[in-house]
DNA sequence: GGAATTTGTCAAGTAAGCTTACAATCATGT
DNA sequence: ACATGATTGTAAGCTTACTTGACAAATTCC
């Protein structure tokens, strides 16, 4: 599979979600939504005009932690708060998953999942074999995949 | 941060979708939607009585690659018969995701993000390490690692 | 207790979704 | 070329959803 195509598929920026399905997807109100963009603690883009709301990964990822910090108890400005360390880390794993999966191949007729280099000076590349529904990993010389 | 908290964000198979939006991920019209749908290649949850459709992250993916064909020149049924394959692997990859992306955690001030046994025999887990915006693999011992 | 936050609810208007039907386009086979 | 089926566009009529604004009800904070 091209690695463009395969990007289109698992790369969570490309994602764009209504404000219906956001609230049922981390259990708030659309009232909470607004207020919440009202206040700028979550950003909505597209929103021109009377234009529907459109939000993305980012906006997703906000909301699910947000409330998941006010069923902790937390108010609305400290389960804020809160989240942003929580936000560094889910962007740096959203590239990750971008960067490392480079593409599927079949390896011994085996389904392998390339992440890519394991360590590059010794050019091995880090794969991923699918296996009776398991998966687990495994070091292949770059010089013997085929790609 | 807990696993099922962490799953949460990034489990696509929890992500929602209406037909705006995914007819803007995919590139087609609400037409080829419910036209795929009455041909029973797209499934939509919900399309009880008058309500809108919603849409899953399978049906994303599969309208994604339907109109990657079609725009290759393939007929719709065509198309259809040649995303099988590309199904079966995509559903593996966000099983694979599941699976190995446990949590994260920090490992001598860097964030590491723990993607399971490497070797279960030998007790080896595999992270990936990121320093300065740039992620690379590292190998740790079980019995170090903290968590 | 009083003020500020946060959410619910209602109203009125706009946009989008739904189904059905018909037409237009494209593909396939004779 | 012609006929047939597949695929998509478009329109109508109806229902649902979204938007803004305002007011009220909780809830929290000082």
């Amino acid at each position: 599979m091209q690695k463009d195509l395969f990007l289109k598929l698992i790369d969570m920026d490309r994602l764009i979600f209504g404000i219906s399905e956001l609230c049922k997807m981390a259990g708030v109100t659309p009232r909470q939504l607004r207020y919440w963009e009202q206040k700028g603690y979550i950003k909505a883009r597209a929103s021109e005009g009377n234009k529907a709301r459109e939000y993305d990964a980012n906006a997703m990822i906000k909301a699910v932690l947000i409330k998941h910090f006010l069923d902790e108890g937390y108010t609305l400005n400290v389960a804020v708060q809160k989240i942003q360390r929580y936000m560094a880390n889910m962007k740096i794993i959203r590239s990750i998953i971008r960067e490392h999966f480079v593409g599927i191949e079949e390896i011994d007729g085996e389904l392998a999942v390339n992440l890519g280099y394991f360590d590059e000076a010794k050019r091995q590349i880090l794969y991923v074999i699918v296996k009776d529904g398991r998966s687990s990993f495994k070091l292949v010389d770059a010089s013997i995949g085929n790609n």
